[in-house]
DNA sequence: CGATTAAACATTATATTTATTATTCAGTAA
DNA sequence: TTACTGAATAATAAATATAATGTTTAATCG
């Protein structure tokens, strides 16, 4: 392999990643709608017009930006799961809270970015889709440890991941996060997850 | 009192309720943008100007539709604490689905006004809370009831309300009650019901 | 020939004007 | 005085014209 493998000849995956990289530039500063895509292909070193070489659109850059903020959210819940010293009830209450963490960050660091991924998730419903599947199979997998341990008794662990996430929507809604301080939010989300442990019987 | 009394004397709350419902009737039919002060006026057989000595303005009619709207879903909220021979765990599933089924039945059959409800309380976020406070008193007692028969252990039963109520955020949310059918939600809607009853513990 | 550009074209957003509507208020009648 | 009207005004929305931007493509470069 020569070594002037690796700048003479980027590859189109790699022109990909450097399109999007100076897209979220433009994206966290000015939003969406006020970047250009000559801005975007200026900051790249090429005309608008290549950009379409590598993007099918504008609002598939948007996608690529959406991707990768979806990705960012499943490492760190992966990495909930990886925690050492949890029991399943505190990597459950752990995992609730990082996302609301996560989500609550973002909105009031990078409100353009959030708007962006916001906008572009309305219409691609599929991605919503797919991160509730990996969130959910998170989950499982934090409901089958505490089975195994015999803090849980959870017949169907799929189902019951579905129902965790229907009940803790509010704390992963962008018009809640925004509306209500994180204080109480992380209350809240604190006796949500309690309840659901516990359930009315006691 | 004369016989004349009703007909030649109306109070200024009656000729509001007349109002009310005159605009009611616009805003089912063409919705809150797309009616006029003057055509209000005119179906209540007074002039535009009228109207703001019983009205503060266009979104203060609103409001007070608005607030029927409220009504409307309290007293069916009311009438599931009524109803004869439920169990405790079945009036707080049937308290749920009841209120699902309200904003469902509402959003297809007259979305103008829900359009407008959200319009309004989207700016009067007092109205929200108020009618949280509401639906939480009424679940409290369905919380005592059970406490009381022995089949609820609920220690503080209006802190429990509260995270009932944000538990079931999802199933009152016209977003998703718009994008996922009735049947899905009613059935995801019990899945959390069971599951705050049971708690992960069985 | 593949990658790129720059101009052409189509679409979308912005600015501006125009028309409609909400709201106010002086005047009128009961 | 109280309830009301209708014209005047202020605020909002619709329509239009204009500019900016997204996208396509024929021509160019290496």
């Amino acid at each position: 392999m020569s070594p002037k493998m690796n700048v003479s000849d980027p590859t189109a995956e790699e022109i990909k990643s450097l399109i999007l990289e100076k897209a979220i530039d433009r994206f966290v500063r000015y939003g969406f709608g006020k970047t250009t895509m000559v801005e975007i292909a200026k900051d790249c070193g090429m005309s608008a017009g290549n950009l379409y070489r590598y993007f099918e659109s504008k609002f598939d850059i948007g996608v690529g930006v959406a991707q990768q903020y979806i990705s960012q959210a499943e490492q760190i819940l992966r990495d909930v799961l990886q925690r050492p010293g949890l029991s399943p009830i505190q990597r459950l209450e752990a995992f609730v809270l990082e996302k609301l963490k996560f989500m609550h960050s973002h909105i009031v660091e990078q409100p353009n970015v959030q708007d962006l991924v916001n906008y572009i998730l309305d219409e691609r419903w599929d991605l919503v889709e797919r991160h509730r599947d990996v969130q959910n199979s998170l989950m499982s997998e934090i409901l089958s440890e505490g089975n195994r341990s015999g803090e849980f008794k959870v017949a169907d662990v799929d189902h019951t991941a579905n129902t965790i996430y229907a009940m803790t929507t509010k704390f992963r809604l962008p018009h809640f996060i925004k509306n209500i301080t994180i204080e109480e939010l992380e209350l809240e989300a604190k006796s949500v997850v309690d309840l659901m442990i516990q359930g009315l019987k006691g």
